[in-house]
DNA sequence: ACCAAGCAGATACTAAAT
DNA sequence: ATTTAGTATCTGCTTGGT
């Protein structure tokens, strides 16, 4: 669900409402916050380089070179803020310092130009994220970069082939790396390769990666490069220059490396595939149907329990990666549609059990006609849809429903099969129902509301735009779908759950829980929409619910000393539930799908982190 | 090889509100 | 004058069928 995008987002981290407010006790563990306002402000713009707009701060590296005034004859200060400027955009600091060193003389905009050359092959989420990880994952990323840049030093000072690839600014002395690594290089070299391309994917995949995996990585780092030179002038500077299968293909092979495998990307190794029909473990109307015994990794086991949520429709390999994090468990791929009228698939990765299931009560309606019947009238028999498609956060404009009218009403009473060819297609692209005689509308916001299970004018009211409000719905659970997997929580938890809700939204998991009457004690809800949050506060107001709810923004600053203070304070989270971004991976994105590593859909990490966290804090204290 | 269908979207723009 | 809401148009990868 449910971690809310939009155009606003950044806006949401706005450092002048009182947002901060309601974040208590950001302890020493988390990122210092340097992000200034100048560089947040480009953020906003929409002009932001990096794959992510993450917060971050100055290592010492960078200090000390700052203060040695070896990047620059102009004084420290300024350059310590040209540094946190380029760092807030989300470039690595290696590739800051060293464009700031190749532009001694030059003013921003060249040390932008530089940077923006270099990240196009350069473009490590390792680096861009370290300070946007918790410790555990912060800890790593410094150590792989300090091995590999080691290593890579060495290399360079050995074969003195440096242009802009070499990173000559701090002495090694690690000489027995190049016995061990000489042989790849010459192999490359005599296959063609030049000594950057070995170099550079030499530094990319690690010291003991294969032929074919160095391979793989120049020709990635090819595609990347011939789209920079050749379409710098045409393209607008979208993240980088490269086209979203280049960056996922970089993305991949960075991820890889980050894990360690070894050999070339294979088809064995992305085996999770979609199951038809998408039922998952079971749906309501099949409970007849025992579901299959499973087991659970040790690590999987709670408590806590989790439930994780995302598009099941991604690029390949994503699920793949989203389950080996998540203590190898299996997704569980549900469609929607077999709980209520409009198809939605996902897959949930999770630690319930799995048997003895129960829906909430009253079924929802499971066709168009049940759930909304005034269309019945109007729908004509050639239009044979019984269920809506996804619903999204963008709906039809009125110009197209227009188009429609016009089309139909030039064929009288029967239209052709091609004009029902383009009516149906049109609708099923933008879930299009019949509302007069040859005219179609999209679904109005209330109807979405009751699609997916929440009530009546959950988002309705209260400040919230049409627009958002339609983003908001669309970016959420199925309500239904949802509460039947936590259904068996109810036996468990008699007397009520502390919950961790990660990207809540519009708080699809604690209507689920409260829909199936499971008390709920403590909520810590963090979301990073304002407008969201308000919806969440105000349902829980009205639902007069007795527990706590805590509100906190963004994932990203919620560290492990506030998480032992919730855990002390009543006893631990018995459920963490959440859906991260998912605007990466989806289909419907064609800009930007990038993967797990994109810009908003790499907070998975922090689900992961904090459930980490959890678990750890959890396991002392028992 | 091909085609059809589907997808929690992004962006540039205008109109309206502040 | 700037921000926000609404609108129109843009786009590609994946799967499953033939």
């Amino acid at each position: 669900m449910d971690h809310h995008i939009s155009d606003g987002e950044n806006a949401d981290i706005d450092w002048n409402t009182d947002d901060e407010l309601e974040i208590q006790n950001i302890g020493p563990t988390s990122c210092t916050t340097l992000v200034t306002r100048d560089a947040q402000a480009i953020i906003s713009n929409g002009e932001n380089i990096g794959p992510t707009s993450c917060t971050t701060s100055v290592s010492m590296d960078a200090q000390a070179i700052i203060s040695n005034g070896e990047a620059s004859s102009s004084a420290g200060s300024s350059n310590s803020n040209l540094v946190q400027h380029f760092l807030g955009m989300g470039f690595s600091e290696r590739l800051v310092i060293q464009a700031i060193k190749e532009n001694v003389e030059g003013d921003t905009e060249s040390i932008l130009e530089t940077l923006l050359t270099h990240s196009a092959l350069d473009n490590s989420p390792e680096e861009h994220n370290s300070c946007d990880l918790s410790y555990h994952q912060q800890e790593q990323c410094v150590n792989n970069d300090e091995l590999s840049s080691d290593y890579d030093e060495s290399l360079l000072e050995e074969l003195s082939e440096s242009d802009s690839w070499s990173w000559s600014d701090s002495e090694t002395e690690n000489g027995d790396s190049l016995l061990k690594h000489e042989k790849p290089i010459s192999d490359l070299i005599s296959m063609g390769f030049t000594v950057e391309e070995a170099l550079s994917a030499m530094e990319r995949c690690g010291p003991d990666a294969s032929i074919a995996e160095l391979t793989d990585m120049i020709y990635a780092a090819q595609m990347a490069k011939a789209d920079t030179v050749f379409f710098e002038e045409e393209k607008p500077k979208n993240s980088c220059g490269l086209t979203a299968k280049q960056k996922r293909k970089l993305y991949a092979l960075e991820a890889r490396k980050k894990k360690k495998q070894k050999g070339p990307l294979t088809e064995e190794e992305e085996v999770i595939r979609l199951p038809n029909p998408m039922i998952g473990y079971g749906i309501p109307s099949e409970s007849s149907v025992t579901p299959p015994h499973r087991e659970l990794a040790a690590a999987a086991i709670g408590p806590p329990y989790f439930y994780y949520e995302n598009v099941a429709l991604t690029p390949k390999g994503v699920w793949d990666t989203i389950s080996r994090f998540l203590y190898d468990v299996q997704p569980e791929f549900v469609d929607s549609k077999y709980f209520c009228a409009a198809a939605r698939k996902r897959g949930y990765v999770h630690n319930l059990p799995i048997h003895n299931r129960f829906p909430i009560l009253p079924l929802p309606p499971r066709t168009i006609h049940d759930a909304i019947p005034l269309t019945k009238r109007w729908w004509p028999e050639w239009d044979t849809r019984v269920k809506l498609n996804c619903l999204q956060t963008v709906y039809a404009s009125a110009k197209l429903t227009d188009r429609i009218r016009k089309a139909l009403e030039k064929c009288g009473d029967y239209p052709s099969l091609e004009v029902q060819k383009y009516v149906m297609d049109q609708c099923r692209k933008w879930n299009l129902v019949w509302v007069g005689k040859n005219k179609v509308a999209p679904l109005e916001p209330d109807e979405v509301e009751m699609l997916l299970g929440f009530p009546q004018n959950h988002t309705r009211g209260g400040g919230i735009s049409r627009t958002d409000r339609y983003k908001s719905l669309g970016n959420s659970f199925q309500v239904d779908t949802v509460a039947y997997h936590l259904s068996v929580l109810k036996d468990l938890y008699p007397n009520g759950i502390n919950v961790l809700s990660l990207f809540s939204g519009i708080g699809g998991a604690e209507v689920a829980l409260h829909r199936l009457k499971i008390p709920l004690k403590n909520v810590v809800s963090v979301e990073i929409s304002e407008a969201n949050r308000d919806i969440v506060r105000s349902w829980w107001e009205q639902t007069r619910q007795t527990g706590n709810l805590v509100h906190l923004s963004d994932v990203r600053q919620l560290d492990g000393g506030q998480l032992e203070e919730f855990i002390k304070s009543f006893g631990g989270f018995d459920l963490i539930v959440g859906g991260s971004p998912c605007n990466n991976l989806t289909g419907s994105n064609r800009v930007s799908r990038d993967g797990l590593e994109g810009e908003h859909s790499s907070l998975f990490f922090h689900y992961f982190d904090i459930l980490n966290m959890v678990k750890d804090i959890m396991k002392v204290k028992n």
